[in-house]
DNA sequence: TTGCTCCTCACGTCACGTGAGGTGGC
DNA sequence: TTGCTCCTCACGTCACGTGAGGTGGC
């Protein structure tokens, strides 16, 4: 319960200055949301990888739900693909590329050639991180292969027993 | 080609002083086989978690085929699991007891009470270890849909605009 | 003897964990 | 003021990477 109050001290919003009221969280409530620990959350700010939508006059960091989306995705690259952090922000900043052609894309005016050359470089990246994903299921499929073979043989084994003694 | 030279000095097996002159290879090979450095195979040993197969008299490492399968066991569970090296030490003392349970199971005179015991315990240590793999398998489905639906998104605009475009 | 590989320290790195000591807002 | 949370160093840890300096067998 505690973990949802928003901040009630004056924020500022760097960049941005907009009016939205969206609850902000403190950096143990956002933390606690995102499953990770406060220690996570300053150490990818240092390498770049997210940085608190606000601050508070005291210099306290401010948390949106799209900042706590962006944890998720990082959290996600590392334990699914097994991403470093250095990885990860390549992938972040091709996803964030594909944000701002995605607001590109939108122009009026902008010529078809370019639009195209835009979805092409979105579908590069994605089939990028596609081949590396197969690549993980396919080495968990031969691993989950080889482990029921085994429960196979020590269930007929039981079998065996079972029916020896009956 | 100079990877597969086998130890040609004297060798010393420890325990087991057996005769048979199976191809050893030193720590370079093996590394090189095994796809680690050399590092990894004398941390590895340092946790305990393989020992070569044979030192010869001035004290060098000697790996087996069977220590490259070792190797080979802790990679994937490292990779493919995302398992940390002391949980891969408990993933693989439970399978040496599985191997020593085998070797027991083969003992004549043995009561079938004991036998059913000890197939029950591999087959615990195997249905745990299957629901990791399915909980990182259904992981890596659901990511694998989301960017797919990602992909099928930007096709579907490019479609778009070669249809305008024509 | 020369080369190469091996040996053991031992310090560096990555992704944090974990206090130390101090500040800030109800 | 008291509690709690936040802040910034800064050292520790895990799984190695990477030399440093020396040994060993063809």
């Amino acid at each position: 319960m505690t973990d949802v109050a928003p901040a009630r001290t004056a924020v500022v919003a760097p960049g941005v200055a907009d009016g939205s009221c969206e609850a902000l969280l403190s950096i143990g409530a956002a933390a606690a949301r995102a499953g990770v620990t406060e220690r996570s959350l300053r150490y990818y700010q240092e390498l770049g990888l997210i940085v608190p939508s606000a601050l508070t006059k005291g210099g306290m960091r401010r948390y949106s739900q799209a900042d706590l989306d962006r944890v998720a995705r990082i959290r996600e690259l590392q334990t699914v693909l097994g991403l470093n952090l250095e990885e990860i922000s390549g992938v972040l900043r091709n996803e964030d590329r594909i944000a701002e052609i995605k607001a590109e894309y939108q122009t009026e005016g902008l010529p078809d050639d370019q639009r195209r050359h835009l979805l092409d470089e979105c579908l590069t990246l994605a089939l990028e991180l596609r081949r590396t994903v197969e690549a993980k299921q396919e080495a968990l499929n031969a691993f989950v292969i080889d482990l029921d073979a085994r429960i196979v043989r020590i269930r007929s084994a039981m079998n065996e027993i079972a029916g020896g003694a009956a």
